[in-house]
DNA sequence: CTTGACTCTGGACTATAGTCAAGGGTCTAT
DNA sequence: ATAGACCCTTGACTATAGTCCAGAGTCAAG
């Protein structure tokens, strides 16, 4: 299977392979005698677990990780499980966070909404009255 | 003000100042014969609104926005509410969308918890039953 | 045989928000 | 006068996950 072949089966890049190869991610293919890559079957499950870990948050350095430990499917526990868990506790404090902005945002759009209140929390000086244009 | 006295008047870098400076967010000071900047008590409030804004969540480029529009205050209205309700949009989408993943996460940490039981949405081949070493 | 589609490599580029270093000039206190 | 602290500019570098490009070689169809 050439590279365009693989990649538009499962709708990623040619780059985006050849990235992952560079990452070491994926091994490095075969080649035909012009240099080519011709893949087996096996990079597709490979490939497949690779999108898989992706949209479970994961980057390609923990992804990297977890296949260099043996793992191939994102049904296998122990590694996998550990790094979840990982990654969910930091999931955890990022929601956290990006709630605490929301909040304070959502806060500074109501005291401003209707009559231009001040903000209490603001570092508005007195002064500076120019209540803009 | 040298910058080195408002950088740790503010808590920050020398190289933060300069940067937003390079950025645009800042304006070039006055400088000294010798070419020191030298820098008058206005840029402290503009450096307090830069770093209000970001910690709402605002990025470097949409305080830059903020401050050509003549916004001088996290108080003020105007631009800075409608650029935060934007802000607040995208904001929700990104929670919900790490609340997403952070379910799929959870599912699977509980999945392989205690027994180690494939996963229904996994990708796992039948035949590739090597459960890891 | 030629055209168009495909592939190869290497390197540059994207965005974000700065940080760090080299190599030089300057200011202050002793 | 000189040491040490400060400042200047320019350019490279960090992490992430690729994308895009040039310039060249290769493959299949007509």
């Amino acid at each position: 299977m050439t590279i365009g072949r693989l990649a538009s089966a499962l709708g990623v890049s040619i780059d985006a392979i050849r990235f992952y190869e560079r990452q070491g991610l994926i091994a490095p293919p075969r080649r035909n005698f012009s240099g080519y890559r011709n893949y087996s079957e096996d990079v597709i499950d490979r490939l497949h677990f690779i999108g898989d870990a992706k949209r479970l948050g994961f980057t390609l350095k923990e992804i990297k990780e977890l296949l260099s430990q043996g793992v191939k499917s994102t049904a296998e526990c122990g590694p996998v499980t550990r790094k979840a868990e990982t990654k969910l506790a930091e999931m955890n404090e990022e929601i956290a966070r990006l709630q605490r902005l929301r909040m304070r945002l959502r806060k500074m759009v109501e005291a401003c909404g209707g009559q231009c209140v001040p903000m209490q929390a603001s570092r508005a000086r007195k002064k500076e009255s120019s209540w803009k244009s």
